[in-house]
DNA sequence: GTCTATACCCGGATAGAC
DNA sequence: GTCTATCCGGGTATAGAC
């Protein structure tokens, strides 16, 4: 099921998904999904739920502790930028019904998560003063977020290569932000 | 009926916007509004056009020529993210629908002299060096993209200070990357 | 757990009168 | 340019049999 809406949302987009259209895919009755998921939200919730372990995953897979700590967090856009792009519905998922953080609180949980495996890099370029860590890695996740939309959209066109491009820049744009992080203490 | 549908929107997202209930709420036949647009997609296009032109008037309306090209540019991206904060509607409008940027002439150039409005100071920030530049206003807009979708979607919270914050971030996350953009050459 | 069938609602869009 | 009326399609969700 999940993978069919998967399937659906990246032909037509999240709001063409609806239980009836997947039902038909998958040679079932359309009542039949009503037995896994309460309702249309229940599936996108799921999905969801499986984007931000798709995402803490390629997060967690790092390169090697021994890396600095700049480059893990650059790696870790460009994987961030990356994984968006090769999951686009997923990641679309979570961008349009991300207005639903609060509820939820599996998803929230998840979430965090996925700031914490930021969290030992950034304390180290932070002289270990948790504000300062915590300001830098929300500036690395809006800049990989950014990234992300915009390779989504088509700014940087539709080539194939584009995902190469846009994460590069993203890592570099993150090494940027490590290197002028003094400008963020205030 | 651009203003009953960034009414509608606001209160149930841009799924939750349709004709019938503009319409109604207009207090007129749900036939009216389709001697103005052609379809439902007509008038999503002329909230995004509306989007794309608050947009590029706020980035604009610089901090006078005498500023700084740093400061100018940490001030566009805090202006951004203070636009999509006030114009929820407008700016979920132009992130999800944002898959048509080819289609539609009028909304790639009015999003083309978004880019332009940075070009100046960051051309100043590189040497003259077009490509550098173009890097540089990618990583803006994507900073300030970024920042953006996190206000939205609640990471910053939901008090009405929570914008100030994440514009002053933006602003600061601009300064830390035009300071550190000497990572981003390559 | 799946089926058939169905009740229900709502939206898009048009026709034709005024 | 607006109205009334309507067609058409599609989706959500449930009931009840197998």
């Amino acid at each position: 099921m999940l993978d069919t809406a998967i399937e659906l949302i990246t032909e037509r987009g999240v709001a063409g998904f609806s239980m009836a259209e997947a039902s038909r895919r998958l040679g079932v009755a359309v009542a039949a999904p009503y037995r896994h998921f309460a309702d249309r939200d229940e599936v996108l919730v799921a999905l969801a739920l499986r984007a931000v372990d798709g995402l803490s995953a390629v997060l967690g897979a790092e390169p090697g502790e021994a890396a600095l700590p700049a480059e893990r967090l650059g790696a870790a856009a460009a994987g961030f930028v990356r994984f968006a792009a090769e999951n686009r519905s997923l990641y679309l998922v979570l961008l349009t019904s991300g207005l639903d953080k609060s509820r939820h609180t599996e998803l929230q949980a998840a979430g965090d998560r996925i700031g914490a495996a930021f969290l030992g890099p950034a304390l180290a370029l932070s002289d270990d003063d948790p504000a300062a860590a915590q300001r830098l890695i929300t500036a690395v996740i809006a800049a990989a977020q950014g990234y992300a939309v915009m390779l989504l959209d088509g700014s940087f066109g539709e080539d194939p290569d584009a995902v190469d491009a846009a994460a590069a820049q993203a890592a570099n744009a993150v090494l940027a932000l490590v290197h002028g992080r003094a400008a963020m203490t205030r």
